[in-house]
DNA sequence: GACAGGCGATGTGTCGACAATCAGTCTTGA
DNA sequence: TCAAGACTGATTGTCGACACATCGCCTGTC
């Protein structure tokens, strides 16, 4: 495949076995919107980002493509490509579906999670604790921390549709929210509790509990960002 | 179902004025896979696939991207793309998807559908009670009658997230199984019995009963592909 | 007879180029 | 002075071409 000698900013790799140069600026182009860099709403031009990456046009626009199918870019036919915009509002969906869905696969998580499992989990979670922003009780949410124990919860459905729809999609387009006045919760201690409280149900295979825990839990976040809502109205 | 009514030149049309070729392309695309045109599993050769639809690969390949994100067919790196397989096991996971999502989309819908949406809903219903596969009471579950119903009830929740979902990706994959021994539901007098229990249900604006009917609906018809599947073994 | 290795053909990934379209600016007329 | 229209520059959609990888077949050897 013609790879140009020289890819400035290609990172260190230059062997890609089993990937593909749309795939790694897929990668690439996700880092940079849900780090902030290229901000929400902000026009994506082809040329442009395909000369800032150091290849053509090709790629980048499967590229786009991609982030299209992630929902964290919409294209318009011949206006070109803007990075999607996530107020609260459509956090506020966004979390409603979670509530669904992760209700959902936390109750098939406790029906097939092993011990091995649940105790790697729970260390995942004695982690936490330790980190110095839980300590201080603010920023717990924010962080990709939260992330994970939710989206081991959902590896661990063996769903691989619902895994899908979540790792695929949702929790990409959850992470695009830039959180303007305030956090999203600013009690992450108690976030914590409620996630050992989820893994105790998960560890004694009670589904029903792990369920409405769970859901008890996104619906807390989802009541807190439609407050916000409302104050900013 | 998302097919634009007002489309007199579909296929033979040469002038897009908002649309673009590689659009054009997807629509015929799924329109041959689950019309099973391309049958499941087969490989789809890039220069062939140009070549029959008169267009040049670039267009192909972004219509094979959106496929991709649809989850109608699978790429891998360099080994091109397949039409996605969907045997009974995926179908279980998807309808365990459908009943959590289309649950939640029918309490939604209870809450904020009005007077005029309902009727024309049982109107829907009403027409359907007069194909004849619905009379001689098999064949219902099959048709794209059955997804018109469920998915305007999911687009009356008022949640785009959710209408994205369901209707951007998980409806298609739904429609790409090919029914090898039998049916899914062989009753189809009886789903659309359910069908206006839940509308009753949505009328009277009963989201909780709404939710508890449309998930045992769907529930019903899970455990009938359950059984064929175990029947299959 | 079966398996490993080489060979050719097809296919995918990538690139550069061209035409049509769109956005923004400037000009012109009322 | 303001609004409508034309122009220019840039961008998107599309195409054809090329290099490398992969797949299938053939041959040679054990």
């Amino acid at each position: 495949m013609g790879r140009s000698v020289d890819n400035p900013i290609a990172d260190a790799s230059d062997a890609d076995p089993s990937e593909t140069l749309a795939t790694h600026l897929t990668d690439r182009l996700v880092q940079a919107i849900v780090s902030g860099d290229l901000s929400s709403g902000e026009k994506l031009s082809e040329p442009e980002l395909a000369n800032r990456f150091g290849t053509s046009r090709g790629p980048l626009r499967e590229a786009l493509q991609r982030l299209e199918g992630m929902r964290l870019v919409e294209r318009r036919p011949r206006q070109g490509a803007r990075v999607a915009i996530v107020g609260l509002r459509e956090l506020v969906d966004l979390y409603a579906v979670r509530e669904a869905l992760e209700g959902m696969a936390c109750r098939l998580a406790a029906e097939s999670m092993d011990a091995d499992e649940v105790q790697s989990l729970r260390r995942l979670l004695v982690d936490h604790e330790r980190r110095p922003d839980v300590q201080a009780d603010r920023g717990y949410f924010q962080a990709e921390a939260l992330t994970d124990f939710h989206f081991r919860i959902v590896q661990a459905s063996g769903n691989p549709e619902l895994v899908a729809i979540l790792a695929g999609q949702l929790y990409h387009r959850v992470r695009l929210y830039r959180y303007r006045s305030s956090q999203i919760s600013r009690r992450p201690q108690r976030a914590l509790k409620e996630h050992h409280q989820i893994l105790d149900a998960i560890e004694s295979h009670d589904g029903e509990l792990a369920e409405i825990l769970m859901r008890r839990h996104i619906h807390a976040a989802r009541l807190s960002i439609e407050e916000q809502l409302a104050a900013e109205m």
